[in-house]
DNA sequence: ATAAACTTTCAATATTTATTGAAAGTTCGA
DNA sequence: TCGAACTTTCAATAAATATTGAAAGTTTAT
């Protein structure tokens, strides 16, 4: 297999997958291109090789920067903007993790804490089973929030050293 | 806040929270629903506690056992089927993780290490940094699905136990 | 101050994804 | 074997989401 046709195949890929994990297909698209691109690109560059159009791609790129994912970078002497991303897929994880966790996790566990304090017969079998399943949850979900905040802390290197420990 | 009134609330953010994690509202809906029910229930039930038709109760059911959230059960004597979903937190999360793995983060290890073997001169720039890009994801990848199938394979004492000896 | 080069916006449109509901299929008791 | 009770299917439709592209906005060099 030759570079061109692997490169379509990665940034395809990388776009399904995307759309898996609810990200849209063209950000993942446009993250794929610029991780594989050796130098920053500019939003013509990414119309061109992904063939969509010039608002698509200034929208996602957008929401790229804002993810942390993705940096303007401006060339000296060059008048457009080029855009390149962090290439450290340990770092792309953290932030990424760091990114969903403060969008998503965190409201979420704000949102449990709040439904466990229902009034009524805590004897009731409807009640019980409520808050049963609810501080499951949250129990669970903060387990996680506190290992996710010690990754996005940890760097790399002692992170695969605590892995090693945890799984010898 | 009332019994019904949290569930209503419960369901709803379970819904939108599946959204973001590429899970379609509805069945991200009738889990929360029966994860909150002491008692097996039926589509009927489903349909009108959600509003939404018989087909799509009976789809997303479906697909909910297909993902091992969610049992069929037959109370004795009686003619239809009634629904439950596991409760413990932590077996719904495994069961998460290892169909996700299965379905999505396999593939994706697999495809990587294909397209590392690429022919072209390696000392071209765009082929150095296609194989360096991919490798370094298949490699963080290979990392975490490696932690991932301790988990599957732990269970939650173990694994809490040794979340806080990582993080004492 | 002007105009070329470049970026952003957003209403219209297209595409994708989810939902409906009626018809077909199945199961089971009598 | 029949038919009532129940489940499944799937083509049509609705709803949600993504994309386009032209117009408006911005920046910069002269």
């Amino acid at each position: 297999m030759k570079l061109t046709e692997a490169k379509q195949q990665f940034i395809s890929s990388w776009g399904a997958f995307g759309t898996h994990w609810g990200i849209n297909r063209t950000m993942a698209q446009i993250h794929a291109l610029l991780l594989v691109s050796p130098d920053p690109i500019t939003q013509e560059d990414v119309m061109e090789q992904l063939d969509v159009s010039r608002g698509n791609v200034n929208m996602n790129i957008r929401e790229l920067i804002s993810w942390g994912l993705v940096d303007r970078v401006i060339l000296p002497g060059e008048r457009k903007e080029y855009f390149s991303a962090e290439k450290d897929i340990w770092k792309v994880a953290t932030q990424i993790v760091k990114e969903r966790k403060k969008r998503e996790l965190d409201p979420m566990l704000k949102l449990l804490g709040q439904l466990e304090n229902i009034e009524g017969d805590k004897k009731d079998k409807d009640v019980k089973q409520f808050i049963a399943t609810v501080s499951g949850i949250r129990k669970f979900g903060n387990q996680a929030d506190q290992m996710l905040d010690k990754m996005i802390k940890a760097d790399e290197s002692w992170f695969l050293g605590n892995l090693l420990r945890l799984f010898k």
